[in-house]
DNA sequence: TTTTGGTATTTGATGCAACAAAAATCTTAT
DNA sequence: ATAAGATTTTTGTTGCATCAAATACCAAAA
């Protein structure tokens, strides 16, 4: 007849109703599915993405596609390279440069503010993420180091509480995601980034906001300098 | 907004030629436009839009206004109240909280470096802007206020180079554009803002990063004590 | 009056077709 | 060969119809 959880909630309920999973449309999923391509470095910078080869790809009508290339091109992720010609941005130096010096201002922020919020199982959850990394750059299986390496970082940024702060950063990270495949083998080889991510860790157990900070902008720093050797 | 040539170009040319105004898609013009009464307070917070309602009012078909909302909403600039009731949003003091956070760093940044890069003639332009705004004070021309002071600050930000910067910047703005239109009669009584962009302006024709930083800084959390008062 | 339940209207999502414009391809002249 | 021109193909844009779902409205009950 009627279900439950549609509807106008009622005027009283013993508990909290589970909130029912977000509708999610087409064109957001066709958004999330591009964006992790991106992010993930699937797609490499050059190439051309079309509405009608992603609505293809995607097994959706071009709408979605349309929808989901569109928000990319204005959050940057996308560029265009004619009046109907998209691609993957190749990362400039200059662009590098910008964003490393937005990345500093903005997960400078973020790490300094989740210090008063992590909890123990936070820590824990980090250092298995950490483990992760440290065997995948054991095994050379870059792509789980790069993972894992994101979520490191993501699980700090969102204890800062800030949620405007962790969207920014993400749109920050999909415009160096596709040029970070290039990065490693060789980054591999030296982990500078290891110590930061433990810096980070015990400036995180101490509660140190200025120590967490500095770690993170270290990090940030070192992955610059691997990043711009590889643009030119 | 995009870069500006298009088309391949001819073999050789003697000179640059001039950037032929750039194709802008209905959407895009929609989207801009929406933007526009967004950040300049002409939507106030609440305000309810449907695809159908703004296609009408931008005399569009529903797919550009679609593209727009959608956009908007990506931003944060407009938020889905239910799954199909999209309204401005109203500000909340966690929000003001996490975004003036952000503007901090980010506008504070922007003003840095734009210490290094600001001409003469910006100088001249920024206490036109300046005079603007002490007229509009003076005749309680609130709308002109608005409009100078954000001419004033993106004039400064868009100095720093830093193309995404600015538009990170701007994504802010859109989101506490709406609730600026309370602000005003009130605010315009202490002319706090006044000192801090005269600060601001001394210390860019002083070439003096930290200052004009910090003058911006001071302006930024004296509009958040007005806005934070005004929201509760 | 307030709340509930049902009905009617409006809404966003989606696919699609037509069209003008751009990109790619092929041709020809130098 | 190389570059310019002509062609064919592909592309984004836009409007619109359809449909399921959400919202607004209204009447009846408490």
């Amino acid at each position: 007849m009627h279900d439950a959880t549609k509807g106008r909630k009622p005027a009283s309920l013993p508990g909290e109703l589970a909130a029912i999973d977000r509708h999610q449309s087409l064109g957001e999923r066709a958004y999330a599915s591009l964006k992790d391509s991106l992010i993930r470095g699937a797609l490499r910078p050059g190439t051309k993405l079309t509405m009608r080869s992603v609505a293809q790809a995607l097994h959706v009508s071009t709408t979605p596609a349309r929808d989901a290339i569109t928000r990319l091109i204005g959050e940057g992720a996308l560029v265009n390279l004619g009046p109907k010609t998209v691609i993957v941005p190749q990362l400039t130096l200059a662009a590098l440069d910008e964003i490393t010096a937005i990345r500093l201002a903005l997960e400078g922020l973020a790490a300094q503010k989740a210090a008063a919020n992590v909890t123990p199982a936070d820590i824990v959850e980090l250092e298995r993420l950490q483990e992760r990394i440290n065997q995948g750059l054991d095994e050379s299986r870059y792509t789980e180091v790069l993972d894992a390496n994101k979520d490191f970082h993501f699980l700090i940024y969102r204890r800062s509480g800030m949620v405007r702060l962790v969207i920014m950063i993400e749109t920050l990270w999909l415009q160096i995601g596709p040029s970070f495949n290039d990065l490693y083998p060789e980054f591999a080889q030296s982990r500078t980034g290891v110590s930061n991510h433990m810096w980070a860790l015990h400036g995180l157990q101490d509660g140190d906001a200025a120590a967490v900070r500095a770690a993170i902008e270290n990090d940030i720093r070192s992955g610059y300098r691997h990043l711009s050797s590889l643009v030119e």
